[in-house]
DNA sequence: TAGGCTTCTAGTGTATGCAAGATGTGTTGT
DNA sequence: ACAACACATCTTGCATACACTAGAAGCCTA
């Protein structure tokens, strides 16, 4: 039976797109292995066109890298990858709260406060399901405060695309605490107008995310946890 | 002569995507018009399939919106939109500037002294399209001075995007010798490892652009330019 | 034996043909 | 007259065949 099997309203292209997608993050087609159309297509009894329709997909979103009359290869996720990504992840964040906190109106501060507010409880009670959504709100509370809806789009996206890595960074002994900690700062410095300031407190606040994820894994690497 | 003839070293869908998004960014294809493939095919003396390829492409891209069975339209950019991109690409931009100038090495920082140097006679000979792949050159020089890969990439893939409408902006009277003394301003202070004015003076340099493209455009829709 | 050149081949880029789905139109029934 | 259905046509999605290029392998020469 074919991967591609299920899933008969969609297009064909869309489906093998699906099904590579899926097994490059899972890890059975491993970084750096070079996607043959003519094979690809056999497996999923499938003609070239389709094919590299899907890889095209692919190279879009960064899962793979194209080479022009030399095809395709599957983009890894290094440790030094994943390191580059939030300090990306950070500067964007900074660059969002220093638009916010010049142009955020009296409403948004507010509600964004509120938010501040709310996850005090969370992270007394130890809910951080609870509060890493929260944690989403927050942020996109900021995103929409720079008042640029293309930005937003793009910060959103950058989130989503770390989600997975910011809530395991989470999982660290006393995290929470010290992130909420930190997301204090941030507020106190957007309510005083300050961006510059309030754009350093994110890229701190980030940045110790980024810690935290390390010596997580670093932990259950240690540990022989998968 | 057909505007995907001139750049014969790149792929035939390469030169249709280009030609395409210059159009619509130039307004020549509004939004909300459908692409016919058969249709584009012929106008550029080549077959459907790259033609779908550079589609696919402009859509990854989001000029263009595909329906699937339905075929493609041109999206919709307020002028909002474009300066809302315009916005986040100088921001990106500064920040990877700020990074480099922290960052690069003695032999980075004289390669992009270099191209600096080497971008003055395309200006002084009015070649817009050298003077634009140079600057390419330039900005990708500064991305990779960041050390980091995946701010590289993304910062890339940002440019890729705005790719046309910076193209566009260039067509301005008089603005390549400005494009170009900004650009001096930015390497000055690279080389004196000053990274905040250095995105300043990115900031500035993009907010110019930006300036200048909404100028031609308000220009060429007084004329009635098709 | 090492280096450069030629040839060969695997694999991508492009063209064309066929099939299936979507839209528009004409007809028919109420 | 209006609505619903059937059909025709147009366009996209996919398959297959050909062309061209980048690496690899082999060969020749120094």
């Amino acid at each position: 039976m074919n991967p591609a099997d299920d899933a008969p309203g969609l297009l064909l292209s869309e489906r093998i797109r699906i099904a590579l997608a899926d097994e490059i993050t899972a890890g059975s087609l491993v970084p750096g292995a070079t996607l043959d159309e003519q094979q690809i297509g056999d497996r999923f009894g499938a003609s070239r066109t389709p094919v590299r329709e899907a890889i095209r997909q692919l190279a879009a979103v960064g899962l793979v890298e194209m080479r022009p009359r030399r095809g395709a290869v599957v983009s890894g996720f290094t440790t030094q990858r994943i390191i580059d990504m939030f300090e990306m992840s950070a500067e964007i964040e900074a660059m969002c709260v220093r638009l916010a906190a010049y142009r955020m109106n009296p409403m948004e501060r507010s509600r964004l406060a509120q938010l501040h507010e709310d996850s005090l409880a969370m992270v007394e009670a130890g809910d951080l399901d609870a509060y890493d959504r929260l944690n989403w709100s927050f942020h996109q509370v900021i995103y929409e405060g720079t008042h640029n809806a293309f930005i937003a789009e793009q910060a959103m996206a950058l989130r989503d695309r770390m989600a997975a890595f910011r809530r395991t960074q989470l999982r660290e002994t006393g995290r929470p605490v010290r992130s909420r900690a930190e997301h204090g700062d941030v507020v106190a410095a957007i309510m005083r107008g300050d961006g510059e300031e309030a754009a350093r407190c994110m890229r701190a606040h980030m940045f110790n995310a980024s810690i935290a994820l390390e010596r997580f894994t670093a932990k259950r690497e240690e540990l022989g946890g998968g």
